[in-house]
DNA sequence: TGTACATTTCGTAATATAACTAAATGTCTA
DNA sequence: TAGACATTTAGTTATATTACGAAATGTACA
């Protein structure tokens, strides 16, 4: 077995500990249905601050899963990775072990 | 866009934050050869102490993804869903967007 | 039975995350 | 240009996570 080496894994780690959050999980399978969706649609489905909202779509950008798109005065998001879509369908099947 | 209910996020939130490390992807990673792997294998490669790995393992199973078997005084874990190794795939060639 | 070994559990301290309020930024329109 | 609106950023507090050492558990074998 080769040694671990932590930078090898940050990455990609980042990219699942920003799915690892109930509502962050939810944004990115709104968005799976391959529409871009305003920041506010968020805020009032969630039901938390809209700062709270806005720090859940930096994490998701800074991931790598979500891209912005500002048109006049609104922020509208979508996901960047299509083939996050069976991931998510996996991950959600998975049985207990 | 329906209300957002946490309650149906958590267990699947709880999978992917599961994977939102860098040493539990690691070791979900060297599971993905189809083998079972003795906790001791990890402590050496990983270089971080026996009940760091012991908890980060215990993550993994409580959210469904490794499942363990005893044998002597070692135990072995193993990889429970298949369907992973297409995640681990996907997640990891996710383009920056 | 006693001791060594592999692993887990417990308690703790440092660090990270989550949600909030308030303040800042950027864009449209009067 | 001033004001309203949508969103982000900063600062704060409560809670969660991480890694550790020490103690507990369970198994094998002398």
């Amino acid at each position: 077995m080769l040694k671990f080496d932590k930078n090898d894994y940050r990455r990609e780690a980042e990219r699942f500990k920003a799915l690892g959050h109930p509502t962050r999980l939810w944004i990115v399978r709104q968005l799976a249905d391959g529409q871009e969706h305003c920041v506010c649609e968020f805020v009032e489905a969630v039901g938390v601050k809209f700062a709270t909202i806005s720090q859940h779509l930096a994490i998701l950008k800074a991931a790598g899963i979500i891209a912005d798109d500002k048109r006049g005065k609104q922020v509208f998001y979508r996901l960047c990775c299509p083939c996050l879509l069976s991931v998510l369908r996996c991950v959600g099947q998975a049985q207990e072990g």
